[in-house]
DNA sequence: ACCTGAACACCGTTCAAGT
DNA sequence: ACCTGAACACCGTTCAAGT
């Protein structure tokens, strides 16, 4: 029931999706989905419950450094497969224990190599933030239209009051997305994780504003 | 015109905004409204450009790391000032001038970092990627209820499975949102990017493989 | 010209009536 | 019990008629 919804989402996207479409779609009442679903919300539930649960299993080999680039690789490829759910999952957290099993590795593995709980479960954070966040924020078919209007918005800005931004128009433009624009990111957020792991390991603990959440140097502006 | 759109969302939520309701709140008919606008989705780009246009002045002092920590902070606050819209702003690109400010004073401190364009547009896309990604997927407003959420799906997962997130259970809820989450994470991505630059400066450059995408040691698993 | 009510083609959901 | 058509309270937008 919710993979025909699912196939809807991915053939026409999300928008498209009604309960009256998909009844007709079914070939019953609409009134009949609200036998199996509450309401739509729920059903949506069911749909992206649907998709997160066909990954891959992980392969737990190598160093902790390359078994979260696979793990956050994976995540991505699971938001690639259904580019039209992407933007429901933002709003509906992973919960399902099939979906955790992803989450569970990620803990693992930061675990192992010698952060505490407290901090793994924010590189963890930081990490699916990081995913979901360019998923959404520079989806696949959407970026060569973001490219053009990248360009177009960056010509006509003055370039004496925007010397970097001219200078760098079609930089700009090729950052728009693109999987080397991901893995870009993703490796400075590793080499981030890796950079405090290192100050921990050569004894030199996190300065205690810092730790507390305070970074180093920053004035409040409120 | 936009600025009562913004006050309807603001206190109500981006869904509640209808041009029905906009219009009889603003004591017109409703289509007087496509009068100023061709569309409900022009008009959202108007509210959205109206929001965007209200930041402050960026102080540009200090090291280029807190400068940049600044700028992402000032992103952060105009995305709190009107939660609503987070969402909204992700799939309308940044393009008006006066918000492209912001990304003008990044590359340019970016540049004076020791990033080279191609490179200074990959790490303002992350930066960019992470502020947004961070507000619409843990919204100040929603973090109690993912917490408590989290709590409770963690609780229910067997522990013999699950060892690493049953025994994480209340950091994990913890993580869910906040600003010292926040905070930790940006310092993260800070990090590698000075950890990039540093190796740099060293006169190591990045592996040919890695400039081009491919990170070290990745198998494609595709 | 400028404004707008009625109408059209949709929604999600409630409710009561069908089998 | 299970299913569902009609109805309700909404949408965004077109179109033609009002001033």
């Amino acid at each position: 029931v919710a993979r025909a919804a699912l196939a809807v989402i991915d053939r026409e996207g999300p928008d498209a999706l009604s309960m009256r479409r998909l009844a007709s779609e079914l070939g019953v009442g609409t009134m009949t989905l609200y036998g199996y679903f509450r309401s739509k919300a729920d059903l949506l539930d069911a749909v992206v419950d649907e998709a997160v649960s066909d990954h891959g299993p992980l392969a737990r080999t190598g160093a902790w450094r390359d078994q979260l680039r696979e793990v956050v690789l994976e995540v991505r490829r699971n938001l690639l497969r259904h580019p039209g759910l992407a933007r429901l999952r933002l709003t509906r957290p992973i919960l399902r224990p099939e979906a955790l099993r992803l989450t569970e590795v990620t803990m693992e593995v930061l675990g192992e190599a010698g952060f505490d709980r407290r901090e793994a479960a924010k590189a963890l954070r930081l990490l699916f933030t990081y995913v979901f966040g360019f998923a959404t924020l520079s989806p696949e078919e959407g970026t060569d239209e973001a490219r053009r209007e990248s360009r177009a918005a960056t010509a006509r800005l003055p370039a004496a009051d925007y010397p970097a931004l001219t200078a760098a128009s079609e930089e700009l433009a090729d950052a728009m997305g693109g999987e080397e624009v991901f893995r870009y990111g993703l490796e400075r957020i590793l080499d981030g994780l890796e950079a405090t792991l290192e100050r921990r390991h050569s004894g030199r603990k996190l300065p205690e504003r810092e730790a507390r959440g305070h970074p180093p140097h920053h004035r409040d502006h409120r």
